[in-house]
DNA sequence: AATCGGGGTTACCATTTGGTAAGTTATTGA
DNA sequence: TCAATAACTTACCAAATGGTAACCCCGATT
């Protein structure tokens, strides 16, 4: 066993595990990675599903495992302004490999993203 | 929305995803990938902490996803045999990058884990 | 004056996930 | 004969996760 923080990890599998696990982090972080900054609203509307509950409480999380940084643009009225730090980015590989991944199971089961995506509106 | 075998994505790594997302899936099928075949007791010695519930539960949903295969060796006595997909390995590229991010981790944070490995018995 | 949009929080509840412990069948070794 | 090992299953319970809905401030638009 691996002791970081007093918490403990099997192997550096775990470990990175660790901070990208919850059902909806690498969806986040991946928009991040593909739009640079986005807000609250922007985020939320990228992806269908998500409640403002937990994308507040995935952000959170992010942000405190310095994944995302958050800057507040102006107080009132309240804006922000999200986006990935250089740790967030160093898992880009993570999100192109899922992507195409998730792309060529989808072509082999007759569905091409690519050239569909004018439909997933 | 993507829709597929009556569920739905929001997009590729949604779909990748919901194949290895699950406490365990991820740490079993890289421990598969490493040692090509193992038995249940080899997987379960491998992952300090899981129960045997557990590991049986995240084994049979890896099968049924056609991500590992499950051998019968004998009968009487029961022995078997899991070992990883052609499916299964297409996710290698991730395990090395989870690894390889975690080790990166762990160096920063003053743990070399390759050369601590033997301590971590 | 009322509504919309941005960026949240809070309370409550239901579902899912995970943990503990015990039981099962069967073989091998001391 | 007793214990250990392999590969599970089952029952019961606790904790974590996730969903819904309502509520908050603030400013701009209609």
């Amino acid at each position: 066993m691996i002791k970081l923080n007093d918490k403990e990890y099997t192997c550096p599998i775990d470990v990175s595990l660790s901070f990208v696990s919850g059902k909806w982090k690498i969806l986040i972080l991946a928009h991040l990675a593909q739009f640079e900054k986005r807000g609250f609203s922007e985020i939320r509307e990228n992806l269908p599903g998500i409640s403002e509950k937990m994308l507040s409480q995935q952000l959170k999380q992010l942000e405190k495992d310095h994944l995302i940084s958050k800057s507040v643009l102006s107080l009132k009225p309240y804006r922000v302004e999200y986006r990935l730090t250089e740790t967030g980015k160093s898992f880009s590989p993570l999100f192109s490999f899922l992507s195409n991944w998730g792309m060529d199971f989808l072509k082999k089961n007759g569905i091409d993203y690519l050239k569909d995506q004018q439909l997933y509106k």
